[in-house]
Order: C-alpha cells, then sequence, then structure tokens
DNA sequence: CTGATCTCAGTCGCACTGAAATAA
DNA sequence: CTTATTTCAGTGAGACTGAGATCA
C-alpha cells in the first residue's frame, strides 16, 4: 500500500462549496502562473479590461465594475502608472476624483494578455465538452449574482 | 441616473474562470459568515471531518485528505486543541509522528457544524433547481481534480 | 454642514516556503 | 548517511477597514 487511501472526506467531497474551491484553487493557479511571465497579476488585467472596454473612468468607477476594492484600485494602478500602462489625470470637472486611462502601451499589454488568458480558459476546461463549458457558464452566472442583492460581507469578530 | 452602467468588462463576464472565482466568493463569504457564529473557520470543519471520517491519523495524512499545508494543519490543530476538540499523542510506532483523534466534544461540534454548513449550501445553491445543482457537482468535480496531476503550484517570482 | 473620492496604514485569513528539531 | 514528520518563522497575494486630505 503505497497510496493509503487519499480521500477526501464525504462531508466535503459531496458539498458544492468545496468543490467550487477546489475548482477555483486549480483555476487560480494556472491563470496567476500565466500572468506571472508578464509580471501581471489577475488585478491588472482586471483594471486594464475595464479601461479598455468603458473608456477614461475615475477609479471608483472602475473599482466597481471589476469588484475591486478602492484601496485595491490605488495600489493596481500605482504599478501600472508605474510601467506606463495608465495615466491618471484630474477628472474634468469634480477635482476629487482622477480620470484613469489606458495608454498605448497599455493596450498593447491588454490585447497580449487576451491571448495568455484565453490559453488558461482552454487548459482548464480541457476536461469539458463545449457544451458542458456552456452550461457550466450559465450556472455559475447565476450563482455568482446573488452576491450583489444580499450577503454578509464580512461578519464581526466575536 | 443613478447607477451608471455597472456591467463588468466582456472580457471577464464570458470568462469561466473570472465566473468560477465570483461564485467562489460568495459561496466563501456565506459560509464564513455562518461557521463565525461558534467561533470556527473553514479549515477547522476541515480537519474535524478528515478525523470523524478517517479516525486518528497523523497530521500529514489529514493534511492531505482536506488539501491543508503541513504548516496550515499545525496551527489549525493547535487551536482545536486549545478549544479540547482534539488530542494530540504521539504515534505508536513511529515517534516522529502525532497520531491526532477526535474528542466527544470535537464530534459534538462537528455534528452542529454539518447543520450549518449544510444550510450554508441550500442558501447559495438557492438559484438552482435540483437538477442544476447536481450538474454543477459532476461538472466541478471533473474540473478540479486535474490539479493532483499536473499544475503549477507556484511559479517563481521573476 | 454632509458626503464623495482617493490615499495610506494596517488587519486578517489563506497558501505557501525554508529551515530547525527529532527520529526512522 | 538520507529521509520523513512536525514545528516555527516568515513571505506574498487578496480582501478588507478606518482615518485623513481634498473637494462638491
Amino acid at each position: 500500500m503505497a497510496e493509503p487511501a487519499r480521500t477526501t472526506p464525504r462531508r466535503l467531497r459531496t458539498r458544492p462549496t468545496w468543490l467550487l474551491a477546489q475548482a477555483n484553487t486549480r483555476a487560480h493557479g494556472l491563470l496567476a502562473g500565466a500572468l506571472a511571465a508578464s509580471g501581471t497579476r489577475g488585478h491588472h488585467y482586471r483594471l486594464l479590461a475595464a479601461l479598455e472596454e468603458f473608456g477614461p473612468a475615475s477609479q471608483i468607477e472602475v473599482g466597481r465594475r471589476v469588484a475591486l476594492d478602492r484601496s485595491d484600485v490605488t495600489l493596481g494602478l500605482d504599478e501600472l502608472e508605474r510601467r506606463g500602462l495608465v495615466r491618471r489625470e484630474p477628472a474634468p470637472g469634480d477635482r476629487r476624483r482622477k480620470r484613469v486611462l489606458l495608454t498605448p502601451a497599455g493596450r498593447r499589454l491588454l490585447l497580449g494578455l487576451d491571448v495568455v488568458v484565453q490559453q488558461v480558459q482552454d487548459e482548464f476546461l480541457e476536461p469539458l465538452t463545449r457544451q458542458e463549458r456552456e452550461t457550466l457558464c450559465t450556472l455559475l452566472q447565476r450563482l455568482g449574482d446573488p452576491a450583489s442583492g444580499g450577503s454578509a460581507p464580512r461578519p464581526p469578530v466575536e
């Protein structure tokens, strides 16, 4: 017996939240590994994507669209700005805000990352047929949505 | 226009790894919130489950079954032991190892947590029919598996 | 005055690494 | 000697909070 029963407890194995967490861990690992080659992380891709698709926006707006906290947006944009991938300028008409916009270099990087990210999807989904992939997506979509409509963000520490 | 286009970029919205991450965030939030009432976290439930279902085992064995790092097993068991929920004793026949076992109080807590965890599943899956829930589970199972067979755990930092 | 935006410092839980201590 | 198990200290990313500065 070289492999002495590497079984997961039934309590976990049969629970959707466990399966979800396991699958997500694998997906996250693949993604992080692939993005690391360009010195980028998930945050960066998200931020670039929001800027490209919706044009210049305030930081709070960007954060809302890609589900990032205001602090993480600030830090992420710091890094992108240092690399010349985005620019911040005072927003016209409201000097509290900053208008963030993609530079040409930022757009180029984004297009390159698109390929990387797409390859990761294929690698991750390899065990599923095309039909199954679509089913998965629609189910996940419906599960992720309710978050915006009434969950417990962080319970108070006792 | 009070809600000015809270849309997620298409690049994210259409990608399985994004949908997975969003759904997982919601699931994790619900679970953490529900467990917090008993001063427990996911780790603890996993550890208790492994001990209950497979009986006393070495720490490394427990960690393998519930996908926890050796260090996290040590810390998690520290906490459970302090609360009298598990006991550690030197393993008979191999004094490098410790044999970890569930106490009666640990078993009682586990049974209580079972109810809590099950309720969270129902709340989380509420948007799906019974049929869809089963489909989801089988798909996720197949996606989580390959992890053991050849992924990139942590890419070296450049 | 209130309230929004951005920034900064810090917290917390999670996943992991490297190395020491102990023992097979 | 090498190898396995546990423990400890520390790192790094992700998600978050609270407070200050700035401005509507």
